[in-house]
DNA sequence: GGGGTATACTAATGGCCATTAGTCTAGCCC
DNA sequence: GGGCTAGACTAATGGCCATTAGTATACCCC
C-alpha cells in the first residue's frame, strides 16, 4: 500500500491534484460536514473508493486542501511582518490581499465555514492564519497617536479590514443578485479595491483632521 | 391531522417555539443541510417523528425559522427608510443593527450560510433583507458630493458596512481565540460599537477634508 | 363519560454516506 | 516475458438521515 501524500503539494495535473481542486471547491461552497466523497470523486470523474488512493479519508483530504490554500495565502502578511508597519506598506498589504481572494475565494470561504461550524484543523486553521495579524509586537511606525483614537481597538481594527475583504466573497454569491453584475469580474475588483482602500486611508486621515498625512 | 404552522409566530413556550429555537441555533450553527432533524430534536427532548407534528417537514422547518428571524429584524432599516437618509440616521441604524446581530447573532450566520451554499428559499432571504438597502430611490440627503468620491461606490459601500457588521458575529468563534475575551460581551459590544461608528464618520469625513459635518 | 383532537411514541423504509476488502488492468524494471 | 506496483474498479458494511405509518395517551367539549 503506497503511504498517500499528507501535505506535499502533488504534481500538477496528477490525479491527486484534480482531486484537490475538486475538493477546494465543494468543501469551500459546502463546508466540511456538507460535503459528500461521492460529489468529490464525480467531479473528478472517478469512484469515490479510489479517492483512498489518494488520501487516507476525508478528513485527511480537507486538511491538504487547507494546508495548499494556506501555502498560496501566507504571503502577504509574511511580506508585512518582514518589515516596519508603515501606512503605505499596510495599504499595500490590503491590496493585495483583496486581489487574493478575488482571484482564489475559496479560502475565504472555507475560513468562514471553519468559524461558523468547525470542522477538522480548525484551531489550527486560526493559529496559522490569523494570529500573525494579532501577536505582531510593533504597532503602526509613523503614527503619533493610536488608531482611532484609542489603543484598545487596534485588533478590532485589523480584524474589520479583514473581515470587509474576506465577506465580500463569501457573500459574493447574493451580491451578484443584488448589484446585478458579477462580483468577481475586473470592474468589481476595481470597485473593491478602490472602496477599501479609500476607507482605510479615511481611518488613517480620521484621527488627525486638517493635517493630512500624504502617504502615496 | 392538523394543518401545521405556516408563517405565523407560535405561542411562547410552545412545542413549536421550543423546536424553532433548537432549529434557529442548529441551523445558524451547521447550515441547512448539515443540520439533522434529529440533533434539533434531542435538542427539544422529543423524537423527530414528532416533529412532523408541528412542521411539514425539514424544509418548512427552516423557511420558519427565516420568517422569524427577518420579522425580528426587519425592523431598522424600515425605519430608516420611513424618512429623510441624514448622516445622523444612517448612523443610528449602523448602531441598531449592530446591537441587534449581537443580541442574536443567527440571523447573520444564516444568512452566511445561505450566501455560501443556498439552501430552500435564498433568493427570498436576499429579496426580503437585502433589497431593502438598495432600491431605494433617495440618495444621502445632507450629501454635497457622492460618497467616497465616486457615485457609483454607494451600493458598495452600503455592501461594506453590512458586512462589516454580519462578519463580526459570524467569525465570532474565531475572534473568540484571537481576542481572548468573549465576543458577545458588554465591553466587546462597546467596542464593535465605537469601531463601526467612528469607521462610518470617517467615511462621512473623508470627502471633506477640512471641513468637519458635525452630525453629533 | 365519550368523541375528537393534539401530540407524543415506536417501527420501518429507502437513500446516501464514509469506509473497507478484494479484484483487475496497464505500465515498469529485470 | 514475469513479477511488481499504482491506481482504477465493484461489492459490501454499518450508520445516519428524512420521512411515513400506525399507535397510544391526555386533554377539551358535549
Amino acid at each position: 500500500m503506497p503511504e498517500p501524500v499528507a501535505s506535499v503539494v502533488p504534481d500538477p495535473g496528477s490525479t491527486a491534484e484534480r482531486i484537490l481542486d475538486a475538493a477546494e471547491d465543494l468543501f469551500a461552497e459546502r463546508g466540511y460536514s456538507a460535503t459528500s466523497l461521492g460529489d468529490v470523486a464525480d467531479r473528478v470523474g472517478i469512484r469515490s473508493p479510489s479517492l483512498y488512493n489518494h488520501f487516507r479519508n476525508k478528513e485527511a483530504l480537507y486538511t491538504a486542501v487547507m494546508e495548499r490554500l494556506l501555502d498560496d495565502f501566507s504571503g502577504p502578511i509574511a511580506e508585512l511582518r518582514s518589515g516596519p508597519i508603515t501606512h503605505d506598506r499596510v495599504l499595500l498589504w490590503l491590496e493585495t490581499i483583496v486581489r487574493k481572494h478575488h482571484a482564489n475565494p475559496n479560502l475565504a470561504r472555507l475560513l468562514q465555514h471553519a468559524a461558523l461550524s468547525g470542522g477538522p484543523g480548525t484551531s489550527e486553521l486560526v493559529d496559522r492564519f490569523f494570529r500573525p495579524m494579532f501577536d505582531s509586537e510593533h504597532p503602526i511606525e509613523d503614527e503619533p497617536r493610536p488608531l482611532l483614537g484609542d489603543a484598545g481597538l487596534q485588533p478590532w481594527a485589523v480584524m474589520a479590514f479583514n473581515n470587509l475583504v474576506m465577506s465580500y466573497v463569501t457573500m459574493a454569491p447574493m451580491y451578484r443578485d443584488l448589484l446585478g453584475q458579477d462580483p468577481f469580474s475586473q470592474s468589481a475588483l476595481d470597485k473593491q479595491l478602490k472602496l477599501v482602500t479609500t476607507l482605510l486611508q479615511a481611518v488613517f486621515d480620521f484621527r488627525t483632521p486638517g493635517e493630512r498625512a500624504g502617504d502615496s
